[in-house]
DNA sequence: CCCCGGACCATACGATCGTATGGTTGGCTT
DNA sequence: AAGCCAACCATACGATCGTATGGTCCGGGG
């Protein structure tokens, strides 16, 4: 059961999926939340820790399920397809972790504090996609395993982007397809 | 040579670039541009319709850049390449047109007009780049153009995303280097 | 029983915002 | 010379913003 400021905080992502950073105010998330302007203040000192603690969040929660769904798969391959498919917003309801995801990376181009969570986090990502791909394919050497783990994070991230931003051009069929055949050319020996 | 309107224009992308749609505001423009609040209301009634004519701007300077490198290659493999290249910031230079790039699809998650201009914009894009492949690729199906089409753009933007937020985790080096072993493989017979 | 600290509220302050209004140039046309 | 129009400016209005301040409520430990 979540906490007070806990409930926040999904109020807070639940307006930046709807409006982005710009629409995001103390007074909104205070009123969104039915609770006055002071309570919001008493959980989170200022704007930037509340945004900030609303994107590590996401981040936790997103990490938890991507690891979740990792080792409930049987072998290497699978983990990797699982992760991968994780990291995309395929389904309609995922839409709202992909637009977190598209606004938190569009901020850090322009805030530092922003970039450096999530450099961090992405940085986590690739790592596991290339320790996942190494087990999966133990004859490519380390180089190649880490720049093609960068290529297939690259993919994703442009995959989410157009699911996010351009659902018609980019429907879950086809984001499927596209991840699927990438996926079937990673993995053939 | 530029209008005042573009002079207007280019301080918004400026400032676009520098603090993403947060930081700009009438007052901002005008001083950056060292005129009145006035001088902007007069060239554009409302800050939508400034920053709509902003992006327009750099959607209209990106097309007219691609395709003038597309026309300049030889061969349709090598406009594919002269496309794909221009598409990804690759230079510290380009960084810009990728921030204000990363900056718009942020906002076309949640913000409708932009989406409608970023979606046209972006589906031109996949045809361009379907076209060239088609012609590069004469043995290929046109759904399968398609696709990698869609594919190639999806990577594009991921690489892209990346050079804008994580510019260590991808240097330009690495980035040339994943595009071109991606472009590698899909213009092989 | 007291009281104390965390949770919450009402209100206020100064700043900044988008936009509206009306006036002032300065060059060009007729 | 007269007039017109685009370009530009100074200022004002109401709204909203982030934050600070001081109070109220209430459940658990002394």
């Amino acid at each position: 059961m979540p906490g007070p400021s806990e409930e926040l905080l999904d109020v807070v992502v639940g307006l930046l999926v709807e409006h982005g950073f710009e629409g995001i105010s103390i007074r909104r998330v205070a009123a969104s939340a039915g609770v006055s302007i002071g309570a919001v203040q008493h959980h989170f000192p200022t704007k930037d820790a509340l945004l900030a603690a609303a994107m590590a969040r996401v981040d936790d929660q997103v990490g938890a399920q991507l690891l979740r769904s990792a080792q409930a798969a049987s072998s290497p391959a699978g983990a990797l397809r699982a992760v991968a498919a994780g990291l995309v917003p395929l389904e309609p309801a995922e839409r709202g972790a992909g637009v977190v995801w598209l606004v938190q990376v569009a901020r850090a181009a322009v805030h530092e504090p922003t970039a450096t969570a999530y450099r961090a986090s992405w940085q986590r990502v690739e790592e596991a996609l290339a320790r996942l791909l190494g087990a999966a394919r133990p004859d490519l050497g380390p180089g190649a395993v880490l720049d093609r783990a960068a290529a297939l994070l690259a993919l994703l991230d442009g995959l989410a982007t157009a699911r996010v931003a351009e659902p018609g051009r980019m429907p879950p069929s086809r984001a499927r397809r596209l991840l699927d055949h990438h996926l079937d050319a990673l993995l053939a020996p």
